[in-house]
DNA sequence: TTTCAGTCAATAAA
DNA sequence: TTTATTGACTGAAA
């Protein structure tokens, strides 16, 4: 019995052995299940994401075949405008052909027409752009010639019309093609601002063009640019990248280049250097004006203004009349001469004969203005109730301004009249700019005699008028009193006597043996601190001891200024104005690179490369004056 | 307030 | 006399 019980006891135990062994083998079995359905489960998302990618790649070459389907089309138009304008320039080609023939024929007939070579008919005839408010504004993008614009009596005196029209064509056009070298880009006339010019072309083509008319900087200037003569002298020996430039930099250049286009311009120029030198005969006096031929006229004819009543229009207009007879009879002897050389009270913005005449009417009555209401300027402005008599002809506009502004006269202000008028600022400004250049008359003067205000206000004022609308009422005081000063040619003549004078006294008053650069500097002189200070001359020493502060500290802070001030002995706005000027001009004369910026060192200083000091030398802009002196100077900063 | 572009005008140089 | 240089100034921008 036992013994049975024992084998079954056996028998259980395996089957229990078995059983475990299943439940491992399940327990395994399931694990590896669980596993490959994570598996699965990770294939699956990578699948997905690769649908995702395809789809995105799918899109994005959706998108870059767009995209190059568009720039194909953008090819294909660039194509198309390409050989349009290759087809222009063909018709160009055949124009400029057509031209060349037409020049060659009508030189053959200009050289067979013209008389034997006479001086005073070879001097060229002042063109009328010349006579605008503010020559320079001719150079701007308007033709400036053509058959309509001319006067009728200039059509009349040409030897041919046609002639005439076509060789100022073929000056056009042949300037034109000489002017194309300078442009980097098409010609569109509405893009001539964004045209990038080389500035350095340009400004060598212009030196060549003076030096060979014998044109001076200063007339350049002052009838192109509308700059100083020093200025016209910094722009041509260092032009700027036109790239560098801004907007009100890059005019000067936009000038030049509608200056070296326009043959006329270099003619018309050439004879106002001619005659403000006197070189070219004059059939009056060489110092005689027309302001002053005027003048003798009025003089001669002042008995018959004072037999007439000058408040009689009819009367006023006969006395004008007869006067106007003589003056054409004058212009007619002096044969075109150029009135508007002499800017002191002609009005430059005359056009044409009849225009030239009225301006002497104009002048006639601001003459028996004057014989009514004398003025003594500067006065206060006011109103008085003189009329004049309804002008016979077309009148101007500023003609009408011109009888306006004589309302406005010597008295108490009235605001009413000032508001009630609209100046054009810049055209008097320029004007009078002009009639102080003509007349060497000095801005101090002119300020203190004409405005009372100081020669900074006048510089100011005549070199950046506001525009009346813009003005003040006590601003605009001003322009009226350059506006009436402008009207008298007894002012000028006043003015320059005035200035004659002053300056005599100034050489009078100066010392024999004038003290040297810095007198005004020496403490205690209380007899100079009256005289105004003269310019500061720095020495040599003081220029060498700040340009080696400026290679150590391009940018000194204020108290390196003072130090450097207190030990040179200088204001400190001397030695700023003059840390100032010099990046200026190291930026100017480097031209490509920045100083630096204002946390580390300029890549232009010397002491940041080995490089930079052969650079530094070779655009040093005080380096010429100095030629070069390598003075060790140590500065204790 | 500082810096800069642009300019003037006094002065020097040619 | 003309041209070049340069200290000083201005308004604008940062």
């Amino acid at each position: 019995m036992m013994r049975m019980m024992k084998m079954f006891a056996s028998r259980d135990i395996r089957d229990l052995h078995h059983l475990e062994e299943e439940v491992q083998r399940l327990q395994e079995v399931q694990e590896r299940s669980a596993n490959h359905i994570a598996l699965l489960q990770e294939v699956q998302e990578r699948s997905a994401n690769h649908i995702a990618l395809l789809k995105e790649v799918q899109e994005r070459s959706a998108n870059h075949i767009a995209l190059l389907q568009q720039q194909l089309a953008n090819k294909t138009q660039d194509i198309e405008r390409l050989q349009a304008k290759l087809q222009s320039q063909q018709d160009y080609e055949k124009m400029k052909t057509e031209l060349r023939t037409l020049r060659a024929r009508t030189q053959t007939e200009e050289d067979a027409l013209s008389p034997p070579s006479d001086s005073t008919e070879n001097d060229p005839v002042i063109p009328r752009e010349f006579r605008t408010p503010e020559f320079h504004h001719f150079c701007g993008k308007e033709e400036p010639w053509s058959e309509s614009k001319l006067p009728v009596e200039n059509r009349r005196s040409s030897s041919s019309s046609l002639s005439s029209v076509s060789l100022h064509m073929c000056v056009k056009e042949e300037s034109m093609s000489e002017s194309d070298g300078l442009l980097y880009e098409d010609e569109d006339e509405d893009e001539e601002d964004e045209e990038e010019l080389d500035t350095s072309r340009l400004t060598r083509r212009v030196r060549e063009t003076l030096q060979k008319h014998s044109i001076g900087q200063r007339v350049f200037g002052h009838f192109v640019l509308g700059l100083s003569q020093g200025t016209v002298s910094d722009i041509l020996a260092r032009p700027k990248p036109w790239r560098t430039l801004t907007r009100r930099g890059r005019e000067p250049f936009l000038r030049m280049k509608t200056f070296l286009s326009d043959q006329t311009s270099v003619q018309t120029l050439t004879g106002i250097q001619e005659r403000l030198r006197g070189i070219v005969p004059w059939v009056r006096s060489p110092e005689m004006s027309s302001d002053q031929v005027i003048r003798n006229i009025l003089d001669q004819n002042h008995s018959k203004l004072m037999d007439v009543d000058s408040r009689s229009q009819r009367g006023s207009e006969d006395v004008i009349r007869s006067i106007l007879h003589q003056a054409k009879h004058e212009m007619h002897v002096t044969s075109e001469t150029p009135e508007e050389v002499h800017y002191g009270t002609q009005n430059p913005s005359v056009q044409s004969p009849a225009d030239f005449v009225q301006s002497i009417i104009r002048k006639v009555k601001c003459e028996m203005d004057e014989d009514t209401h004398p003025s003594a300027s500067p006065a206060p402005l006011s109103i008085i109730t003189h009329s004049f008599p309804t002008h016979p002809e077309p009148r101007t506009q500023e003609c009408v301004q011109q009888e306006c502004v004589q309302q406005v006269c010597v008295g108490s202000c009235e605001d009413e009249i000032l508001e009630s008028l609209d100046l054009d600022t810049v055209s008097i400004t320029q004007r009078v700019k002009e009639a102080l250049v003509v007349n060497n008359i000095g801005q101090r003067v002119f300020g203190e005699e004409v405005l009372g205000l100081t020669q900074s206000s006048v510089s100011e004022l005549l070199s950046r008028p506001k525009p009346w609308t813009k003005l003040s009422l006590k601003g605009k005081e001003n322009f009226i009193r350059m506006h009436r000063w402008l009207q008298d040619p007894h002012n000028v003549q006043r003015l320059t006597k005035t200035d004659q004078r002053a300056r005599l006294k100034r050489d009078s008053q100066r010392p024999s043996d004038a003290p040297g650069h810095g007198f005004c500097l020496s403490a205690g002189s209380g007899a100079f601190e009256a005289i105004k200070r003269p310019r500061v001359v720095l020495s040599a020493h003081e220029k060498d001891s700040l340009r080696a502060a400026y290679q150590l500290e391009p940018y000194p802070s204020p108290y390196t200024i003072e130090r450097l001030a207190s030990q040179l002995a200088l204001q400190t706005s001397t030695v700023s104005n003059w840390f100032y000027n010099y990046r200026s001009r190291i930026r100017r004369d480097g031209l490509t690179e920045p100083v630096q910026t204002r946390t580390g060192l300029s890549p232009a200083s010397p002491v940041s490369s080995g490089l930079v000091s052969v650079k530094q030398e070779a655009c040093d802009p005080e380096m010429e004056e100095d030629t070069h002196r390598h003075t060790c100077v140590t500065v204790r900063l």
